[in-house]
DNA sequence: CCCGGAACCTGAAGGC
DNA sequence: TGCCTTCAGGTTCCGG
């Protein structure tokens, strides 16, 4: 489940492979990957482009092209890029001018990628960086008052911070000691602090390890990431508290599975 | 605007 | 062996 270290490491990852190459060409397995435009458009446009860069807003990443439009492709639950063939479930395929491909890979057909004149729409829905600048404790502070809603599913919101997903929400919300259906409006000033510095410690410490491979995410080289050998809650079905030895717990918070220390994150 | 639940989609894993 | 159920969760849509 690529969230923002997923996602950065692959940008990371992937940039020296394809900044500066053109696109060939497109093999596409299932066309129902391309959201926009036409099939036969989106061809025609991004064929013959030099990418120029790739950047990541949120869990979106970002190819920019010669031409000035942007190549946006989202990976969803299942999703990967890879620079070598997968074999099964390749959904896409990129053909660059060195004779290199990129493969789209994805199980589950949840990801997409289209075309847009505008990179910086991708943005327009999306809250700050959980990793900007401009989330700081106190922007989170006043996103929070007033809501009713779990914090889990809260931080979970893209429109509220990007980047964000189930599993780093669960490691946040257990290194704050804050139990995941609290109210976000309830959240006192210091328990914000902390879920706020949780927030950046988890998420830097997912890009360190270069992801969490619980389930499908792969790295570009098909290499999985090494995150999830240091989550202490989040997917840990049947284990104890690393801290207090109470059995973990797995609530569902908003049809997302939710793991915690009942004891160490109280009600 | 806010909240919660369902839908999208398919493979893996476990029970019987 | 094989059928059935459950689980996985990012985003979007819809109803209240």
């Amino acid at each position: 489940m690529p969230e923002l270290p997923e996602v950065e490491t692959i940008r990371r990852e992937l940039s020296p492979y394809v900044i500066g190459r053109s696109v060939r060409g497109l093999s596409l397995p299932w066309e129902g990957i391309v959201r926009q435009p036409s099939l036969e458009e989106f061809c025609n446009r991004l064929i013959g482009q030099r990418i120029t860069g790739l950047g990541r807003r949120g869990k979106y990443l970002i190819f920019s092209l010669s031409s000035g439009q942007a190549l946006i492709i989202h990976l969803k639950m299942t999703g990967s890029l890879w620079l070598k063939d997968p074999g099964k479930f390749v959904r896409a395929v990129i053909h660059l001018d060195d004779g290199s491909n990129i493969y789209f890979r994805d199980p589950r057909k949840f990801g997409i990628m289209w075309l847009t004149e505008d990179e910086e729409s991708v943005g327009a829905k999306l809250g700050p960086e959980a990793l900007g600048e401009d989330f700081t404790a106190k922007v989170l502070s006043e996103k929070l008052k007033k809501r009713t809603a779990p914090i889990k599913a809260l931080l979970c919101d893209q429109g509220l911070v990007a980047g964000i997903g189930n599993m780093y929400a669960d490691e946040a919300l257990f290194m704050a000691k804050i139990h995941p259906m609290r109210a976000g409006g309830s959240l006192t000033e210091k328990e914000v602090k902390r879920l706020h510095k949780a927030i950046q410690k988890v998420l830097r410490a997912g890009i360190n390890d270069k992801g969490a491979s619980t389930d499908t995410y792969f790295r570009p080289s098909g290499e999985k990431g090494s995150a999830h050998w240091q989550f202490r809650v989040a997917h840990r079905r049947g284990e104890n508290c690393p801290l207090c030895g109470m059995p973990l717990e797995r609530i569902v918070v908003r049809n997302r599975g939710s793991y915690l220390c009942p004891k160490c994150q109280k009600p």
